[in-house]
DNA sequence: GAGCACTGC
């Protein structure tokens, strides 16, 4: 009690924050004496442990008491004190825990006791780079706290805010909190921020640790937290200062690993005798397969199925249940993962089996309950960029030491279990490398840089990062962003800058709203911009594929795939029954509802930025010229021309592509742009339309500077056009001049006429005069 | 005439 006379807050905490509610509940006293940034472990449990509920002043439940007893036996209680003194003496603490730690639930519960938030009015924060992972952790923490979710505790993930005044811990997707800092940069709402599953090294998660570096240089008040699961940490803490480390043991079974003796020469074969050796061989317990992509999938299923009945008859194995997983797959299909392993086919006999054939959504999003068998043939696909001809593709490509680690992992969540690598151990030792590269350094960086020019941060190559990004990539998205005006020729942002990173999308599709208004088309350009943010909404099942084009091509429009993606939502607006209407048309119902959700996003933003919201007469000739217009305004770098041998060229860096065969263009227009340049065994570019050089020339002129050009057929037309237009702005001049002269010719004229008519008056006058 | 690992604002 000492602490509480000495605590300044105490008064404020008696007479507001904590008080009693119904009669039945009370004070927690332990509560109430704690001193911010000096509790001890003693101290919280006593909180913990008190009749009433210190953030409500209400009882707490039977079922708190229920969970407060499992969270006693969490490995990171036991180092609740350590973690204590480490958060009171530095600003920086890097925890490392593994699966099963509970440092996801706990740290944030201690830093609430702690800071005591709820006295200074700032919040903590807790991100995580995935959505499902903020809510599900937030309801969680909510039940343990014994509060209502979205009150003391809650979660804020795009599209959804789920918290209140009362909040004083937020479970945020890091994104999130990045958005938050455009328009706060220094984070004042917060107290302290954890920053939980930083190994994933995503994008946001990159930026956002270099934001907390620097916000801490300036706010001594604030105490930053990371999380990891790897054992990497001294990298981590080398870039925080040298900060302390935590270890937390976790809470899995232990994974036998098996290597081959020689290397396979074809994965998915070795893969599905695996698998089938594993159902013969090896006692009950599901199977998990790695594989790259849905057709790997699709087609190793096909193959398990078939020789699965085979080997099931002759060698009278129990009964398998084959299912695929990829995230493009319906929901009600992914479903099927949660299904239990088939009964035995008569009583006593062998007992079935699941084999889950997943991508890498298994790795880390999904968890799947009774997986005691690993296949891990070691490849997945992985994002490259591209800096040179500013392209982003999937390769298949070797995984890395900790990603083959973080599968087998996915064996040992229930029980002991086994891990198959479909690779030698030398390989794994030699081959692999340590860690996946992070994605700061596989992605184009164009929205990244003006969301860093938005935070305040100006010196992008003297930029913190833990791992610095290439300057080329640097200077291709400084490039990009200069051609759209968002920077200026020093690269601050300039007012349309502003305006596009206000808009949580690619800055091109940005562009193209902030310039509808010119074209009097927003509406039209905001459901472009919304289906293009979402996953391809058309589908083509491999049984259906006919059926599927002929659906398609009745959205289809000859100006391009960009209308037709209008047509299809527009259509989809209008439909009764969504859920049938995508049955029957071949479309992604989720994409739909995804494009709807962002096209709201995207609406109020624009008119947050007082972007006029103009829609023009459909029944005019330039209803659909206009939209495309708008889009030129933003996509003008994407740009192709078709040469006269019948292949089209990217405008500058002369490419050569082809129209992906997913176009609904059935001809080949002139000039198109394209939304995307994908790389495959060709180089294609998908989802196309119709533009005229007439626009490029007049929309984006400073990019169209044709004395930059590789000499090409478009170029020569550009050129044409380009003397075209010079001509006849030069005889316009002319006009314009003749008519000045001539005007100033009339003026004079007039003012003689005028000044003679005056002088024959005034001698008139005077004549009238003499007369009289 | 062909793909679409996974996230996220």
């Amino acid at each position: 009690m000492e602490a509480a006379r000495n605590n300044p807050y105490l008064a404020h905490m008696h007479n507001g924050g904590n008080a009693a509610t119904g009669g039945q509940g009370g004070p927690n006293e332990a509560f109430n004496a704690l001193v911010p940034l000096s509790t001890t472990s003693a101290q919280q449990e006593a909180v913990e442990n008190d009749a009433c509920n210190g953030l409500t002043g209400r009882p707490f439940t039977q079922k708190y008491k229920d969970i407060l007893a499992k969270r006693r036996d969490l490995p990171v209680n036991k180092q609740r004190q350590k973690f204590l003194d480490l958060i009171h003496k530095n600003q920086f603490v890097v925890l490392v825990g593994e699966t099963g730690s509970g440092k996801t639930t706990q740290i944030p519960q201690y830093m609430v006791f702690d800071m005591l938030p709820q006295v200074d009015g700032k919040m903590i924060a807790c991100t995580q780079p995935r959505r499902v992972a903020a809510t599900s952790v937030a309801q969680r923490v909510a039940d343990e706290l014994d509060v209502k979710l979205g009150q003391q505790v809650g979660y804020s993930i795009r599209f959804e805010d789920c918290t209140s005044s009362n909040t004083v811990l937020k479970y945020c997707t890091d994104g999130m909190l990045l958005r938050e800092a455009m328009s706060d940069n220094l984070l004042s709402r917060y107290s302290a921020v954890i920053l939980d599953e930083a190994h994933e090294r995503t994008l946001n998660t990159d930026i956002l640790m270099s934001l907390m570096k620097n916000i801490a240089s300036q706010r001594s008040d604030i105490k930053i937290i990371v999380m990891s699961a790897t054992l990497d940490s001294e990298k981590f803490q080398k870039y925080f200062n040298d900060a302390p480390l935590l270890t937390v043991p976790g809470r899995t079974f232990p994974v036998e690993i098996y290597y081959t003796p020689e290397p396979e020469r074809d994965y998915l074969e070795a893969a599905i005798k695996t698998a089938l050796q594993i159902h013969a061989a090896e006692p009950e317990g599901d199977i998990l397969l790695f594989l790259t992509g849905e057709e790997e999938i699709e087609e190793a299923c096909r193959l398990l199925h078939a020789r699965g009945d085979d080997l099931i008859r002759r060698a009278n194995c129990g009964p398998l249940l084959i299912v695929p997983l990829y995230s493009t797959l319906p929901p009600n299909m992914q479903q099927k993962i949660f299904e239990k392993a088939p009964e035995p086919r008569s009583k006593g006999g062998a007992p079935g089996r699941k084999i889950v054939v997943s991508t890498n959504v298994a790795e880390t999003s999904l968890t799947i309950d009774g997986i005691v068998y690993v296949i891990d043939p070691g490849f997945a696909k992985q994002k490259v960029y591209n800096p040179r001809v500013r392209v982003e593709s999937l390769l298949v490509s070797p995984i890395s030491r900790a990603a083959a680690q973080q599968r087998a992992g996915r064996a040992g969540r229930t029980r002991p279990g086994k891990c198959f690598r479909l690779y030698t151990e030398k390989s794994f030792n030699n081959d692999l490398i340590e860690q996946t590269y992070p994605e700061i350094l596989r992605s184009n960086l164009g929205s990244i840089v003006l969301q860093l020019k938005k935070l305040g941060i100006n010196d992008l190559v003297h930029l913190d990062l833990m791992d610095p990004c290439a300057p080329e990539v640097l200077m291709r998205a400084l490039e990009l962003l200069h051609y759209l005006g968002a920077l200026d020729d020093d690269a601050n942002l300039t007012d349309i800058g502003h305006l596009i990173s206000e808009f949580p999308i690619d800055p091109q599709l940005a562009k193209m709203i902030i310039s509808a208004p010119n074209y009097g088309c927003t509406n039209e350009v905001l459901s472009i911009a919304a289906m293009l943010s979402v996953p391809n909404v058309f589908l083509r099942p491999r049984e259906a594929q006919r059926a599927a084009d002929m659906a398609k091509a009745e959205f289809a429009h000859m100006d391009g795939d960009h209308m037709s993606l209008l047509n299809v939502y527009h259509a989809y607006k209008g439909c009764s029954e969504p859920s049938q209407w995508c049955w029957d048309n071949f479309l992604q119902l989720r994409s739909l509802k995804a494009a709807d959700n962002i096209r709201e996003q995207l609406r109020r933003v624009a008119a947050k930025s007082n972007i006029p919201l103009l829609s023009n007469d459909f029944n005019s000739a330039d209803y659909y010229p206009k939209i495309r217009k708008a889009m030129t305004a933003g996509y003008f770098m994407q740009v192709a021309h078709l040469e006269r041998n019948g292949q089209y060229l990217t405008v500058k860096d002369n490419q050569i592509v082809l129209l992906h065969p997913s176009s609904v263009l059935e001809r080949k227009p002139e000039w198109v742009v394209y939304n995307e340049f994908v790389l495959t065994k060709r180089h294609y570019i998908r989802t196309v339309t119709e533009v005229k050089p007439e626009w490029l020339l007049d929309i984006a002129p400073h990019y169209y500077d044709l004395s930059g050009f590789p000499p090409c057929e478009g170029k020569r037309i550009l050129e044409k056009i380009a003397l075209k237009n010079a001509l006849a702005q030069e005889e316009q001049e002319t006009r314009k001049r003749k008519k000045e002269t001539s005007e100033k010719k009339d003026k004079k004229d007039k003012k003689d006429r005028s000044d003679k008519d005056k002088k024959d008056k005034k001698d008139k006058k005077e004549k009238r005069d003499k007369r009289k």
